[in-house]
DNA sequence: ATATAATTTCAGTAATTTCTGAAATTACTA
DNA sequence: TAGTAATTTCAGAAATTACTGAAATTATAT
């Protein structure tokens, strides 16, 4: 495995802003380098790549796959573990909202609600319960809505995206739409 | 500043979780703090209220503050600074948007746009390049929406949500509308 | 100007995280 | 089943990050 000099700059890349990503350096190195290649790579060869030890880049494996940001692959009569990113890089995304969702604010929701169980008799808990009750709602929003989107085919959600703040303009549509006519969503099942 | 038993899990909370959103203990807690507080607190206060040295306060102090985090807030006759966190927690949220995008993604589309400027006459570079062409165009898409999402007013934000994946079927009412009577838009300026 | 209060800076230390090399384990082959 | 290849584990070293206390700086009052 060479790595071009092309190459050696993203995965650099990826290795400094791993820090910020909260993955440590050489796991942003490896999955740069899994990204930019065509064909998956063994340990050994991440390894030579990227010039650090192979324990290092078992255990960063091990991370890749518990963010289920790698697939593992076989080749026959090689029974070496081959790894690779997915392709579609939507299915990247995907995977990523879903883990940090799941790391970041999964156990913030979680606590918030235990919170808003307990009774508060206390003048400053209250303003405080008050407070993580707006957080709470807030933060709910945004998953149940990212949740439906999710379900949503590509075709819609790029349809969405590209549409931007025209939103708008659409919502307005609706309402007025249904104002004239309320079977209008009867009358759409069929589209 | 005394620090109640229920408030004190929260705070704790964010203490513990500051690691994965990329900040550190104390400035998790900092923040946590005058979150569920409603008067803002000084320095010092805080200091006392969660049992750290004033240096590491002032610290995390100078950083929610590059963070835009915190407000700064004075008192007659009272030279000491005193910090609160916006009351709404929509505002709040843009302002994470707005700088987590400006720490872990910007770096990234400008390094991607950059990479993409490069010739280049390697097989495998011009796979990465094509690989760093799919990553970019969906950065640059994501960032987009949110931009123009970010110029709406709170009230169609708040509908679109809503909406959820029932988006989609407005979408398909949009563009059955619009067949009917391509005109549909300049109608509706004035509503 | 001087004194004092408030805040920041920073060198050193503590704590944590990352990485390595050796040993252990697991998986396969002959 | 013994031998070897591949991978993982883990204790300790190296590097990084977080925190403290003391000193320096800044701001205000007399």
């Amino acid at each position: 495995m060479d790595v071009t000099a092309y190459q050696r700059a993203f995965i650099l890349h990826f290795g400094e802003m791993g820090n910020r990503w909260g993955i440590n350096r050489t796991v942003g190195q490896i999955y740069a380098l899994l990204y930019v290649n065509e064909e998956a790579l063994n340990a050994e060869q991440i390894t030579q790549a990227l010039a650090v030890s192979r324990s290092n880049v078992s255990m960063g494996l091990k991370e890749l796959q518990a963010w289920r940001l790698v697939r593992l692959h076989h080749r026959p009569g090689d029974r070496r573990d081959y790894f690779s990113t997915p392709e579609d890089v939507w299915e990247i995304l995907q995977t990523l909202v879903v883990e940090r969702r799941r790391r970041e604010i999964d156990p913030t929701l979680t606590m918030l609600r235990g919170a808003l169980l307990e009774e508060v008799s206390d003048e400053s808990d209250r303003y405080a319960k008050q407070r993580m009750q707006e957080m709470h709602d807030l933060i709910e929003s945004l998953t149940q809505w990212l949740d439906e989107v999710q379900t949503l085919d590509r075709q819609t959600v790029l349809q969405l995206m590209k549409l931007g703040g025209g939103v708008k303009r659409l919502l307005m549509l609706g309402r007025s739409v249904r104002r004239a006519d309320p079977d209008i969503d009867n009358e759409l099942e069929g589209l």
